[in-house]
DNA sequence: ACCGTTCTGGTCGACAAGACGCTAACCCGC
DNA sequence: GCGGGTTAGCGTCTTGTCGACCAGAACGGT
């Protein structure tokens, strides 16, 4: 074969001298539950364009790391937290414009935290805050550039990882009650799930919760304490609860 | 606040002269049935590094294009199909080194085509083919770069695709039988399906297939002929049948 | 006319999941 | 300390889904 070699237009070999420049940042949707909401991790820009605005925290890819590296590097800078979850690469943005001064790419990446209350206080200077995800969603709280989109995307994804991944373990501690865990499944997916059928399907197959003797204490409210679990190994080979799409209708037609 | 703005590591606000240049490209893993099998297009290199060597079709992003135009672009320019389904993005890869000449990070799409046969004969001039993808996933087609990550990852996500889009109906024609669709499910889930079930999952609700009515040919060995069914809107939000994995188990164990 | 093959429709049983009630354990007010 | 309120844990009943299996229908070939 031939290889084709005109600039900008070269599938297989390409001369790396003729390429059209980019910035390739890598954006990171950090995610936690507060106040029994789902809430992200925003930080308020301080310079133009979009001054002023809330923003996700970001930054430059350098050359001699890899795209999840840059991710995990961004999540430590900003919250100090060493990675509860690995953060997941979920979509790369280019569109014409979206940065108004040069072309930028940027990776977007999701990483859930449990809440650790200081999430504001990283090593960055930065003016950060949690914001509940449903003020974003509603467009209560603009962001700059099209990070609103990619707070959507993320936030499906959120989702869909819920159901196919043991992410939910991430939202909580080291040991929890499955009361928190179940407000983790009804927060992110927006429905109400059935506390006996829930604990029925975490505790049916083994590895998935381990019981750790010990129990919660009860909430202002009084009530009986609640076990401790901590989480099993079953969670890394896909979750045991499933979204039924019938389950919040339900409670609006009895 | 006051904005970061060391080259390389600036979260919020950054200077755009002091970026690190990255050349973007796209690439497609175009998938397709043929002979019964999932397969793949792929091009030979032609050009160092990894000269003859075979390679997923890609290309650099222009600045004045999204990268969905620019995965549809190669998409047509490599098959000359305007696009059964449009190209899914599913990942970005940008590991230092991946490319030894500088850095690139490419943005990998999954892009499904019925068969035409002749998928060989794209715009371009190269020599392209078409290869099962288990040949790639056993190692005994090399691919240049890190292109077999790329597909690896590229047939995970459209066995996911499968079980949550209507990506199946891309793989047929516009009529087809229910053999056929069932065809798909098995070659890319790798599992044996009830004829008899599988017709009724999918006839069950309205909207999944159409019924036109004609019928197709029977095949070589006779039989009688399967009715030709056309989509329904309904493969727009989920697809009807569900991986089961203990469907292939079974067969073993009765 | 007979046979093999494929499609189509039906039945049965296993299993998952929701609804619901009961008991156990704790807090709080009196 | 005693009883009501609240929450967790557990069992049962019912319903629906889905795979396995079987029988009949509709065709081509011999």
């Amino acid at each position: 074969m031939e290889t084709n070699t005109r600039p900008g237009d070269a599938p297989v070999g390409y001369d790396p001298s003729l390429f059209p420049p980019f910035a390739v940042t890598v954006d990171v949707v950090i995610l936690t539950m507060a106040e029994g909401t789902l809430q992200v991790v925003l930080v308020r820009r301080g310079e133009a364009p979009f001054q002023g605005m809330w923003a996700i925290p970001g930054g430059f890819k350098r050359p001699t790391e890899t795209l999840d590296e840059a991710a995990k590097r961004e999540l430590v800078e900003e919250t100090g937290v060493d990675a509860a979850t690995l953060p997941t690469q979920f979509g790369a943005y280019g569109d014409p414009g979206r940065d108004p001064r040069m072309n930028v790419v940027t990776v977007a990446y999701l990483a859930v935290l449990r809440d650790v209350g200081a999430v504001a206080g990283g090593t960055d200077a930065a003016e950060a805050a949690l914001v509940p995800v449903s003020a974003v969603l509603k467009g209560t709280i603009d962001l700059a550039f099209d990070h609103l989109r990619i707070v959507r995307d993320a936030i499906e994804r959120v989702r869909v990882e819920l159901e196919m991944t043991g992410i939910a373990t991430a939202f909580v501690g080291a040991t929890f009650t499955l009361a928190e865990l179940r407000a983790v499944y009804e927060a992110v997916w927006g429905v109400q799930l059935d506390a006996a059928n829930f604990r029925r399907s975490i505790v049916a197959e083994d590895d998935w919760v381990i019981p750790t003797g010990r129990r919660a204490r009860p909430g202002p409210a009084g009530g009986r304490p609640a076990e401790l679990y901590r989480a099993g190994r079953a969670w890394n080979y896909g979750g045991p609860i499933h979204r039924v799409a019938r389950t919040a209708e339900k409670k609006v037609h009895p």
